[in-house]
DNA sequence: CGCGTTTGACCCGCGC
DNA sequence: GCGCGGGTCAAACGCG
């Protein structure tokens, strides 16, 4: 995170990670999907110290398919033993994707998260980031990406729910 | 000294 | 069957 870019927003946004309050959010159809949850509903004031609160709210305010039919899963312990661990696929975690217009990617939302790996997408000059919860146990993943037309739109993709309240 | 970031390689699913 | 694209891991480095 060290980057003339952090710098720039910080003097920019001067926002600091006291108040973290969420810039304007905008939603276009094209990030209406199925698999897609997209919250934004009218957000537009600030959450303050709540925005721990709201993204956890939101987390289970979203959350619909959560495929509890997870069959009785065959041992199959016959031939396999560590093979079958990738075999868990076809999981529709839930997927939240916020697009903030913002000029920095790592928004504090109340969670401390670790990335854990950097890609460059074909269809965007930006780089791809990937985040996950440093909390143990704790599955959320997080994708960070620049919008292509205007970059400084910054497109966040939470997947998945966090295990503990927050850390604040 | 511990932890988070970085970067390249590896893996996997899908399309052709 | 191979190639492409996207996603994740893992070793090393740097910083606090």
């Amino acid at each position: 995170m060290n980057d003339a870019e952090t710098n720039l927003a910080r003097s920019s946004s001067d926002d600091t990670h006291t108040g973290f309050k969420l810039p304007e959010l905008y939603l276009s159809d094209e990030w209406m999907d199925d698999d897609l949850v997209s919250a934004v509903t009218g957000m537009n004031h600030s959450y303050g110290d709540d925005a721990a609160a709201f993204f956890s709210g939101s987390s289970s305010c979203f959350s619909h398919h959560e495929s509890p039919s997870t069959n009785a899963s065959p041992p199959a312990a016959s031939t396999v033993q560590e093979n079958q661990i990738k075999k868990e696929k076809k999981k529709v975690k839930e997927r939240v994707a916020f697009k903030t217009r913002s000029e920095v990617e790592v928004l504090d939302d109340g969670f401390k998260w670790r990335k854990y790996g950097k890609k460059m997408v074909k269809n965007s000059p930006n780089p791809r980031n990937y985040f996950k919860c440093s909390v143990d146990g704790c599955p959320v993943k997080k994708r960070v990406e620049r919008d292509r037309d205007d970059p400084s739109f910054v497109i966040t993709t939470y997947e998945g729910s966090h295990n503990h309240s927050s850390m604040n």
